[in-house]
RNA sequence: GCGGUAUUGGUGAAGUGAUUAACACGCCAGAUUGUGGCUCUGGUAUGCGUGGGUUUGAUUCCCACAUAUCGCC
């Protein structure tokens, strides 16, 4: 399904574009952060803290899924939307590529597919393109993932080579099989580090043909400047009226210059990850609350932040919440870190209206990362 | 009053006549980028109740004292 995605507004020093899609859930704005909800539920959050943290698309996942409950499942009670009650706006599925990658401890990639064992009992599974696309129909978030091989970094470039030809065969089978007309289908583009591979993976994952692009493989341990070029060889590539999506990054300085290479919306784990382990993204950089020095800090995480836990509770109160284990603290941590990213994803809007952009760049960064 | 037992970091404790006093918890800090939620990585006793003695060397052996605890009168 297309999602008739506009750009309103471009910057005419840098890529960064305003835009807006459509889906039956209304109009979505972008550029635009998405949190993840792995199994169906952004962790320790219900559906109305997720509009109070201005969450638009949320996240979820094919394999988790796949494994518990089952697409059956999810299929019968009517779909994601349905399944875990969440109205606000669209879901996007991943394809189950990244966890192969990312969780799987042996893992034997073919071309039919990949032979894993699964994380909770060990058990054979086979995942391939084709069912993982049959997955990701059943689900039926609006947005599904091609199924693709997350390589490794670093790679060599002639694993690189294969790597980026074989997904894009999976793609094509993938596309093939996508009998869902209301789900729009994204094609993934890899490439590594190589500028060459990149502009290759991009090229021939449009001449397939799908509904928006998504840039994978980043973010996978290399440096920030090596993300970043990473970023700048696949959208170079990329069609203009189609939505360009970075997947798996959430570095508060990683947005921006994300938007600035063009890059339209973006998942992360880290918010709510870090939220768990007791950290809150602010303007002066990443702080712990677990840190002695907030024992007696009676004060807001953020005094300029307008969400639940800035509003209502003292860094001292969330410190004793997180120390004494008690899952309030991680849940308003969460709510916190997810509505600092929206925000500043509306800020990174209305900079490109304005055209300020880069001071606005170079003002977050010296804030955020000059403590 | 007499006799026994014990005394190791913030806590529970292991241990040895001689290299950096184990481990756990706590505490202190760090990590975390398409999530294997409640994880991982570091740091944390210049000292083994106090004072003396034996010894090349004592937290480990001996004596006294203090404290705790048990039993007896």
């Amino acid at each position: 399904m297309d999602l008739n995605f506009k750009v309103l507004k471009k910057s005419n020093k840098n890529m960064a574009r305003l835009g807006e899609f459509k889906t039956k859930w209304g109009i979505s704005k972008t550029p635009m952060f998405m949190p993840v909800g792995t199994q169906a539920t952004v962790k320790t959050l219900n559906p109305e803290e997720l509009i109070d943290v201005h969450a638009d698309v949320v996240l979820s996942n094919t394999y988790h899924l796949w494994l518990r409950p089952g697409e059956d499942i999810v299929n019968e009670a009517g779909g994601l939307h349905e399944f875990m009650n969440y109205k606000n706006g669209p879901m996007l599925t991943d394809s189950g590529g990244f966890q192969v990658f990312s969780l799987a401890k042996k893992k034997d990639i073919k071309e039919e597919g990949v032979y894993f064992k699964s994380h909770i009992d060990g058990s054979k599974l086979f995942l391939s393109p084709e069912k993982s696309i049959e997955i990701q129909n059943k689900l039926g978030a609006d947005i599904i993932m091609s199924f693709d091989e997350c390589p490794p970094y670093p790679a060599t470039r002639e694993y690189m080579e294969n790597s980026i030809h074989r997904t894009l065969r999976w793609a094509q089978r993938g596309k093939k099989v996508h009998n869902n007309q209301e789900q729009a289908l994204f094609g993934i583009v890899q490439g590594g580090e190589f500028e060459d591979l990149r502009r290759e993976s991009a090229i021939k994952t449009v001449e397939i043909g799908f509904d928006g692009y998504s840039i994978g493989g980043a973010a996978v341990g290399e440096t920030k400047e090596v993300q970043y070029k990473e970023v700048e060889y696949a959208t170079k590539y990329l069609p203009e009226d189609k939505i360009r999506y970075l997947m798996g990054v959430g570095d508060p300085i990683d947005l921006i210059e994300g938007v600035m290479r063009g890059v339209d919306i973006f998942d992360c784990v880290a918010p709510t990850r870090i939220a768990r382990h007791g950290n809150a993204h602010t303007r002066n950089g990443k702080i712990n609350l677990r840190n002695s020095k907030y024992k007696r800090d009676f004060t807001p995480i953020m005094d300029s932040c307008d969400c639940y836990a800035c509003k209502n509770f003292t860094k001292a109160y969330i410190r004793h919440l997180l120390i004494s284990e008690e899952v309030l603290g991680q849940r308003l941590l969460s709510i916190h870190n997810i509505r600092f990213l929206t925000h500043l994803m509306e800020e990174i809007r209305e900079n490109i209206e304005s055209d300020t952009l880069e001071e606005f760049r170079d003002a977050f960064y010296s804030s955020y990362y000059n403590k």
